[in-house]
DNA sequence: ACCAATTCTGGACTTAGTCAAGTATTTGCC
DNA sequence: GGCAAATACTTGACTAAGTCCAGAATTGGT
């Protein structure tokens, strides 16, 4: 359980790093965390780290495809383990709930967009917008659009 | 032309200023603009307006399902005007391009998760990510990941 | 024309993230 | 194990996107 991560990470060219060790650790234990919250994670298990760092660690490894950045509209990047699973996200328009939810269209789906003009495509990202159990009959007017951080008035 | 704004701002129940009409018309002109393009646009045609009013009216908008609200990872929120036909969005990841894809699933598609985790899902929002046809060859090694405004080193 | 409600403005402020220069750590090699 | 080059980390200033608030202006109904 502790090199393990340190395989990982070898495994995918990177040296190997407390810091970077503890933020692979904080990440599959606080799933779609965002960056300040892997930092104070991180904070907890080494005593420190720069905010630089973390953004750097986190940059490398979504591009070496290690981890997963998402961003949904109205939220601050969120990052993840899960990887190659294609799987993808549900959201609460009312309370922001996040959670993992399975592709349905079967293994690589997804990608089949109509016209691709022209493009390579290489992930199709879904994001199901919606109300949670809990947040049924609180919101949702007419059409409920989407916006996470509302409007004033 | 000019009416025609008018018209749609009192049926989704809005008071119709100059400022709101402006906007209306900018992002008609100009989709997928973010917040800036758009008051850049107003001050060119109404002389000024505040940022406030910009934000505000966006997403009030947004609220009443008028014009959607997109924000891919790495992106400042980008605003449309076409709304309620099911279009995806592609992405290239090099130079950033987005064009607009219709939805390969048929009408109102894509509202099928596998276990849905009892939400109420009301929206499926697509973006594809690869590489445009000017950009192949550029970039992309083994995993491209996900990463648009990559890291340093 | 008048009033209440709504909208707009200006300016301070916050949050998420980036840049750049210097210091520390890691790793391959002897 | 010790060294040097390469890589990573820290610090602090900075930027971009967006929000908050209080007061002034505009709108729509009577
Ligand atoms: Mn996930
Ligand atoms: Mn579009
Ligand atoms: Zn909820
Ligand atoms: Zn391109």
């Amino acid at each position: 359980m502790s090199e393990d991560v340190e395989q990982t990470l070898r495994q995918h060219g990177f040296q190997v790093t407390a810091q970077r060790i503890a933020i692979l650790r904080a990440l599959s234990s606080h799933p779609h965390a965002t960056a300040d919250e892997l930092a104070a994670d991180v904070r907890a298990s080494i005593g420190s780290i720069s905010r630089q760092a973390v953004y750097d660690t986190l940059g490398l490894m979504v591009d070496k495809g290690l981890i997963r950045r998402i961003q949904p509209s109205g939220f601050t990047a969120r990052y993840e383990d899960r990887v190659n699973d294609n799987h993808h996200h549900l959201i609460c328009r009312s309370c922001d709930s996040l959670v993992d939810i399975d592709c349905a269209t079967g293994d690589t789906p997804c990608l089949s967009a109509g016209d691709d003009h022209g493009f390579v495509i290489d992930e199709a990202e879904v994001i199901y917008w919606g109300y949670c159990p809990a947040c049924r009959g609180k919101a949702a007017p007419a059409k409920p659009g989407s916006s996470p951080k509302s409007s004033t008035t």
